[in-house]
DNA sequence: CATGAATGAGGTTTCATTCAT
DNA sequence: TATGAATGAAACCTCATTCAT
């Protein structure tokens, strides 16, 4: 008996999240669509097939739903950069993956990058400040962890000397470039030729011992 | 007679185009501070010091406003980029040309420059925001001549063989994560010194014929 | 058996008034903090400690939950009222005594008062708000009883020759004005000194024989 | 030309006032029909015949409505106070004239004094809490004129010794409920009785000298 | 009976745009 | 051309009530 209830409110409580989600997935829909002043909390809702008041008992507002759904984005993304980035000994190999990474996460979730960086003033230049609360530590986290793999590289001879920092700002200001300039135009190369250009003219850039071009 | 008619219509078309001048003007201050939904045509009117009728005797809709911001900003930009820095022979003093020109510009006028990047390519995702034709023409004559600049570099020998669009997205990265982290962090250093670091570490990073590190 | 099934109807049903009773008294507390239109279902399911659907089983509608609260209250007043002051025999100590009872009840119950008094005599302006049937009864019932006792007080000479009802509405405006402003600044002097200095004010302006001041 | 110029933008001045009081009797009308809650920000439009947005062109919320509407009423209570009050020589006189006052503005504003006296929790026992800001002021200034009067007239031996901030709670408790009572049932007699009958019972009780009943 | 997620009508408020003066 | 009051569509959000479990 006390199994049946336990596997009741486990059910409930699984639903509901459920719930949650498929909204926050119909809000990204609509916000790819439409941008985020052009979505309409009564479009979410036909999206995500319930009524709008069932929205607000998830999320309290448009407000939310929105960081929410960068919150999601970017949590996933930690959840694999953790696991297939700093898993890596080597530096040089890191970044090649990091790099890897970054894009492939992008394609999937183009239409909402392209949102990301119209919605707020400054997100292009510089996401940090477009950022929900809760994201903003989990994007620090994520340069200090990538500014963690170039400062290692300097030091075992791999890369440079430079300031890991800097290595960290400009890696992300070309990553940034290419991602939003591909969020526009359909890119002409497949993905893996374009990853394997940007890990050759970066990584190729920095590391140490070079042959001139 | 005549004349004073002539006079008269030429005082009252100075008159018109400057109240232009002054309502575009006021518009982009607005649209700086609060960005193009924040910004009301209320707003902006009592910024101009006009009514809010008298700005649609001038623009046909707030849209229009805004492109007409875009257009002018980018105007102002591309006239000077084409002055003091197309005009240089040598691919390498041309970028650092450019380097020096963008980070003054954006010193000078940082939330212009956000208003132009921001906006930049336009967006097919808030049609109310997407650039103006002009504004994209304009545009893509700076990437254009951005990348002619890195082509000739490469082509007569000054710069490493690498494709000079994928240099001409790096370059817009770096200086925009730079740009960025300088609005956020007042620069510790003096505008001086920090232009010639990053010409050294972009232009170093892609010169042929540099020395290991 | 049938005894055991008696007993679990009887626990039952014990149960089932406990809880309506509960709610009820929730339901106060809300209303009192919250007016009428200001308390919400929700808060006041919260406030019983029972899920909103669960306050629908036992009253149809929020309106009617409030018109029960309302019929509580009142009862509740006139009970004590009809044993503490109807059962004087001179008018002149009754009206002491119902001076004591209010003044005394308000500062015991004084969110309740004003739900009584307030309310009182039901609206004809939000429905929502007007008292039930029954309370509407009560009410009237009270100040009948008041002006009975004034009455009496006129015909057997302790009070001056005056309309009793305009004296039930001079006591009911002085109480409250006097309410209203211990309300405000905490009172000076302690309950009792106030209860004779009103009594001493109040009967001693109509009670016959009255020295000239 | 000036001229024309002057009395134009008088007129424009003088019909934005006009329409600001057309909306604000209106309001008053819808208030009094729905009570505060019961009436929608729609409906005061449709009653002054104006558009919905424009009502808030004169005000911010519905909620500062209201407040004018008291406001207003409390204005032209006050500037007729103290041309029909104030300026009588003999506190008497004077009270007598008070009486008559507040009885027939009643009269006129019968119906929103039902809803003040619904809307705000309190307002009956204590009419200052519910007062808007503005109005607090107000209602200041006429406590305290009338305390004066009774002060006066404690001074010159025309009504009893009695503390005279004691007499005005008195005598608008008094006020307050009969207005209170007369805003729910129709009154029996006239106005004219109504007001001799009050004149004597609360001047008759207070008056230095007066026969026994 | 207890639960609480789902509902959706309806409320207030904003703001780009028009138009009579 | 300059004005700014008037417009009204449309947005976000609330909350009393229902109902399947």
């Amino acid at each position: 008996m006390p199994d049946e209830v336990a596997r009741k409110l486990g059910r409930k409580e699984r639903e509901r999240q459920a719930h949650r989600r498929e909204i926050l997935e119909a809000a990204e829909r609509v916000f790819v669509r439409k941008g985020y002043h052009g979505a309409t909390v009564e479009e979410i809702a036909q999206e995500a097939e319930f009524a709008v008041g069932t929205l607000y008992n998830f999320f309290k507002s448009k407000e939310q739903m929105y960081a929410e759904v960068i919150l999601k984005i970017a949590e996933d993304f930690l959840y694999v950069f953790e696991r297939q980035v700093l898993t890596r000994d080597r530096p040089q190999e890191a970044i090649g993956a990091l790099i890897e990474l970054r894009l492939r996460y992008f394609d999937d979730h183009r239409g909402f990058f392209r949102v990301f960086f119209e919605t707020s003033p400054g997100s292009r230049i510089d996401p940090s400040r477009a950022l929900p609360r809760d994201c903003v530590g989990l994007y620090d986290r994520y340069v200090e962890a990538v500014t963690g793999i170039f400062d290692q590289g300097v030091k075992d001879g791999s890369f440079d000397t430079l300031d890991p920092f800097y290595l960290t700002m400009c890696f992300e200001g070309i990553i940034n470039a290419f991602v939003a300039y591909w969020s526009r135009r359909e890119p002409t190369e497949p993905l893996d030729v374009r990853i394997e250009k940007i890990k050759d003219a970066f990584i190729g850039r920095i590391r140490v011992g070079r042959a001139h071009a």
